[in-house]
DNA sequence: ATGACACCGATTGTTCAACAATGATAGTCG
DNA sequence: CGACTATCATTGTTGAACAATCGGTGTCAT
């Protein structure tokens, strides 16, 4: 079955963001290859790939383990969104085809707040800022963009309370969307930036709590 | 020979990057592996994380070739430096440590640039804007610029023209260190944003005429 | 001569089995 | 009880083999 490793890869990539295998969790090559359908060798190249995205961590000689996000990652990935996302808005144009996507993700996540499917409003959260980073049609802050929000999912999944997590953050963004598109983006880069930093403040918040009980 | 992995991702890192491969040449596995000394499995897990660093260019069924950067990519790469060097310069501290790696680029820029050294030039140069993106203290953006100033190595090796290229900016390599230790962050950072613009135009300028004659 | 078509060869994609090297574990001894 | 050692499961790496695909070559009919 040639060509079995991109979509090894996606699979597992896909399969490790939605949580079907836990932070930390190890995850060894016989075992998974074996239930992969694939050999060693293909499932291999598919870790050093998901490797350097960030998704697993691989230890020599001691394997891979999905990865597990700690205060310090999450801190330096928002730092990285910080220097990325405002910047991004700032610059972009409202005429530009991401804020179709923008608001397409900030009425899915209204409507997944309603009927409190709290998985789908991390997924529209993160669409919405996915498609502020589309902004700046870049695509390799695009893809650095993909990256850390997988890594972020990760953390997310660590905390497990996706209410307290995301459903804050729907009629910010609504609220976002709309300052850029009444105010410019300046003015909305600028509301952006706190947000952000809120948004940090409630993950490193629940991981601290996760630390002391 | 265990954990040759590492190191020959590492080895064949650099190769490229030296421009031993030139951009374009293709990477034929069984050559290479038997050139190398490994297996050809060990070198497509290498391939693997090249590519994943933009490297290398994989294109299914047909292998990898040294990635060879069009205008598109040097524009983006410059886009992406623009949104990361200015903040990171902006917001860093005269007393952080990355402040001495600064110096001693421009330094090495100026020594090599009175031995015609126009590689060690280059060299330095882009340690000088590795240290300027080190001031956020952010693993993951440094590895972002790690990632495209590799990239825009390769560009550079396609015009061949390393005088033009790099010996203009060590001057300003200078004076931007002493705006910044001087007048601050921010003067710094909208004096690096004239300076990317023109370093862009300056490659750009070489790229188109190397298509035109 | 030219264009479509079928074939062939080289290369990549993938698997399998084997062995070396390492790290963790468990058991032993002082 | 702690340090040492032997064992063992797992990873690191290899080589050979076969399948699948791509590009070029040559043929053939027009």
């Amino acid at each position: 079955m040639p060509d079995a490793e991109d979509t090894l890869t996606n699979a597992l990539r896909r399969r490790i963001i939605d949580g079907e295998f836990a932070p930390g969790t190890r995850l060894s090559e016989i075992s998974l290859a074996e239930k992969l359908g694939v050999s060693r060798n293909t499932l291999r190249e598919a870790f050093r790939v998901l490797a350097e995205q960030g998704l697993i961590e691989h230890i020599p000689h001691r394997g891979v383990s999905v990865a597990s996000p700690g205060v310090a990652d999450v801190v330096d990935i928002y730092r990285a969104r910080r220097y990325v996302e405002p910047a991004a808005l700032a610059a972009g144009s409202p005429l530009h085809p991401a804020v179709a996507a923008m608001r397409e993700a900030v009425e899915l996540g209204e409507t997944s707040l309603e009927a409190r499917d709290w998985r789908t409003v991390g997924t529209a959260n993160m669409a919405f800022h996915d498609a502020i980073v589309a902004l700046a049609d870049s695509p390799r802050l695009e893809r650095l963009f993909r990256d850390i929000a997988a890594e972020l999912r990760l953390a997310f999944l660590e905390i497990d309370n996706p209410e307290a997590l995301h459903a804050p953050f729907v009629t910010r963004n609504r609220a976002l969307l709309e300052t850029f598109l009444d105010q410019g983006g300046p003015a909305a880069a600028a509301e952006l930036q706190d947000y952000l930093v809120l948004s940090e403040r409630t993950v490193l918040g629940a991981f601290t709590r996760l630390r002391h009980g």
